[in-house]
DNA sequence: TGGTGCCATGTCAGAGCTGACATATCCTGC
DNA sequence: GCAGGATATGTCAGCTCTGACATGGCACCA
């Protein structure tokens, strides 16, 4: 489960995770990163579709809006636990889960 | 996102938060916990069609026989991101994980 | 009776995550 | 220009999770 050791350097995130994922990243990796961004997606779009600010939806589940901008941008410091509760939090159900998880698009980069 | 103080004795666990199940859990806290469920059960019956012990997922997956222990018993010390790797590193696809947190059923307690 | 493989449970040091705070960057309306 | 709201990014103390280890239970076979 390589938790990358990434250098002396040692600024913890994905950075050399993603770079990595040009020079070949193994397939549960993959499916692990892509995975994170569908919920972080999926999360931004729920809070918008609500029209809640971050602020907003922080106070609703008890974080800080700062937070609530990493998880959006999936940033690396973020678990996945904390994104599935906030989705909870903002009513989606099991079954959104699963949809958002199995087919929802990426939002088609660049 | 209440991580339940769980009063002096501090031992850390559901315990508390199971027996709260009973006297209302609110709607997300429900769907967590039901989602963490199908991981962790999903995770067994995988493994056990594989034909893989436990000490042999804990090899493959860089963790330990007892984690993985923990993991099926869906002990409160697992996260969902370590749970979801381990899906993926047993070659779910997100797919699997999907159906396996929408519809799947929970095994028919009891 | 002992041996071997498999699973469960407890504990712990160290790694990772979290909320909070500070600060910065963009917009939009004035 | 500039105030105000929303979002982004960095940092950190404290709490959570993790792999490893120890140990106990259970079934099976010799």
């Amino acid at each position: 489960m390589r938790r990358e050791k990434t250098t002396k350097l040692a600024r913890r995130g994905w950075k050399v995770g993603t770079v990595r994922e040009f020079l070949g990243l193994s397939a549960d990796e993959a499916a692990y990163v892509e995975l994170r961004l569908r919920l972080a997606n999926s999360l931004r779009s729920r809070r918008q579709r609500m029209k809640l600010s971050q602020a907003g939806l922080a106070a609703r589940i008890g974080s800080s809006q700062s937070r609530v901008a990493k998880m959006e941008a999936d940033d690396p410091s973020v678990s996945i636990d904390l994104l599935v509760r906030s989705l909870f939090a903002l009513g989606a159900t099991s079954r959104d889960l699963a949809r958002a998880i199995s087919h929802s698009a990426l939002p088609k980069a660049s």
